[in-house]
RNA sequence: GCCCCCUUCGUCUAUCGGUUAGGACACCAGGUUCUCAACCUGGGAAGGUGGGUUCGACUCCCGCAGGGGGCGCCA
């Protein structure tokens, strides 16, 4: 690369959730690299989804990188020339490239209905043909498709896809992949709320903001050429594409909440130190040339070569990142270490929210530490006969955890009124005392039947952490041969969502 | 079902045609220590499978199997 043509990453996280450790894993990555070949490194919110989108996990993304110190040159929050950098900023631009691909034949609008979608991928389905639109609004002649938009009938715009040879595209770890256009579908590009579609929007901002190599997961192979042909359609030079594979559950299945702590933020709450999470994330898929395994970012990034990059799906592995973190402690001389310490969680900011719940029950001071000890803690322990309580019996327990993980899950917003909202709701599905229904869950939270409040305890917990508890309760109750199976799991979420969809009674038994 | 990607110890990986296949985490044993960690020493542990190519394959090619991903008006 020259000095005229620096190259340009970035990084393009989703806020619809919390930030997901394989996001900081593939920014690390695109930072190593950017750095190593001299280029900035963008942040982008590709917040083109307004149905889920919430500022709460926007800020929660910016919040997780900082800590990470996966530091962006450009971004929403500190500007830049190619800005602005929330694609909802951005709308515009979508919409006029839209249109203008249409205008070229590449696209065109489709009027079809989501109903009729449905009744085509049924059928596609019970034939065992190939899912995917069939193109019936592309025969629509082009007089006859702008008479129909400029009336405001609804629809969404597609683009045109080859009808035979295939697509070719180097990846720049995995060389050549071959993809026949008969297995690309015309994808949607601009919703019929006018958003544009992930497609659209990564392809028009990519273009516009320079980036000239695209490092991501292997999820995005499949679509490449969606990708790909939009370039050509548009004209422009298509950036390097690299596929990074993906972090796995033990399992090997793409690494998922349900199976392991992804959020960044547990991560922080629960006590790992930022440089270690980074070392051992820069582990995975990835070895120095010289065979060391602690290294800095500075390190990572000085030496960065993709050619380096392993491409089986490596399992992220709790228990050497557990190590990694000790190594890097105990390296600590104790002044830093007691910074650090402090600024995780033994701060009198935290004491200040935690104080209110003990006061009213403390005699002496000695009862401060052993009485909030869980506030500090990551996994707790208690014997596991300890969850079951009252007439809720073993496997009751374990469904109510699970229902409870789902409902904490779905919620955005993270405050004691908005959890209290939550286990009202349950018990008054479950026609039980909120009293009866707590006791589980102090003892998963907290440690004892009997603490300090809940609700507010799991607010300055954090949801993550709250989250991470009730797995380890159904960790516990699983040990006790309370475990709901693969095939009850499914039935007891789809019976329980009918449920609240009917706002009906559901009683777990 | 169709398409694509992948395949070395349990896990993360080194190896880029010739090595006793190396390291790390985990595990086991011993040592050290007021306990426990930490630390030190040692140990078990791997190239999915069948064909080629080659004097020689973990390494290159093909088939199969296994794993993963994708097939949304989600990203």
């Amino acid at each position: 690369m020259t000095a005229s043509n620096p190259i340009r990453t970035r990084i393009a996280p989703s806020p619809t959730g919390a930030p997901h450790i394989g996001t900081a894993y593939i920014a690390l990555f695109n930072y190593a690299f950017t750095k190593r070949m001299g280029g900035q490194f963008i942040l982008r919110i590709e917040d083109t989804d307004q149905t889920r989108y919430t500022r709460e996990s926007e800020n929660a993304i910016l919040e997780a990188l900082r800590w990470m110190r996966l530091a962006w040159d450009e971004g929403p929050d500190v500007g830049g020339p190619f800005g602005p950098y929330r694609q909802s900023e951005r709308f515009a631009m979508y919409r006029d490239h839209g249109l203008r691909l249409v205008e070229a034949g590449h696209a065109y609008p489709c009027f079809c209905t989501g109903a009729r979608l449905v009744k085509l991928r049924e059928e596609q389905v019970k034939t065992k043909a190939n899912p995917g639109y069939d193109g019936h609004c592309e025969s629509i002649p082009p007089e006859e498709a702008r008479r129909r938009v400029a009336a405001g009938e609804l629809h969404v715009v597609r683009m045109k896809i080859p009808a035979d040879g295939e697509c070719v595209f180097r990846d720049r770890i995995r060389g050549e992949i071959k993809i026949a256009w008969t297995g690309v579908d015309r994808q949607v590009l601009l919703k019929s709320d006018g958003y544009p579609t992930y497609h659209l929007a990564n392809v028009v901002d990519d273009h516009l903001m320079g980036i000239t190599h695209v490092l991501r997961g292997e999820e995005w192979i499949s679509s490449t050429p969606k990708h790909v042909l939009l370039y050509k359609y548009f004209g422009w030079e298509a950036p390097e594409f690299a596929h990074l594979p993906l972090l796995r559950n033990p399992d090997k299945s793409k690494l998922s909440k349900r199976k392991n702590p992804t959020g960044i933020l547990y991560y922080r709450d629960a006590g790992y130190l930022p440089e270690a999470l980074n070392n051992y994330l820069g582990l995975m898929a990835y070895s120095m040339p010289d065979g060391r395994e602690i290294f800095s970012f500075d390190e990572l990034a000085a030496t960065f070569d993709l050619d380096r990059v392993s491409l089986g799906g490596p399992v992220f592995d709790l228990q050497k990142l557990a190590n990694f973190n000790g190594q890097y402690l105990r390296r600590m001389d104790v002044r830093a270490l007691a910074d650090r310490a402090t600024s995780w969680k033994l701060n009198p900011s935290l004491w200040q929210r935690i104080l209110p719940l003990v006061q009213p029950r403390i005699n002496t001071f000695s009862e401060l530490v052993p009485m909030t000890a869980y506030f500090f803690a990551d996994q707790l322990h208690y014997p596991p006969a300890a969850l079951i309580t009252g007439d809720i019996d073993g496997l009751r327990t374990a469904r109510l955890l699970k229902i409870a993980q789902w409902e904490i899950e779905k919620t955005a917003a993270w405050t004691s009124e908005v959890i209290k909202a939550i286990f009202i709701g349950m018990a008054e599905k479950e026609t039980l005392k909120l009293k009866t229904l707590l006791m589980p869950f102090f003892v998963a939270i907290t440690g004892a039947p009997v603490s300090l409040p809940l609700f507010e305890s799991m607010e300055i917990l954090g949801k993550d952490m709250v989250l991470r508890r009730l797995q380890y309760a159904l960790e516990a109750l699983a040990g006790q041969g309370f475990t709901i199976k693969g095939k009850e799991l499914k039935q007891l979420e789809a019976v329980y969502e009918a449920a609240c969809a009917a706002s009906k009674t559901f009683i777990t038994s």
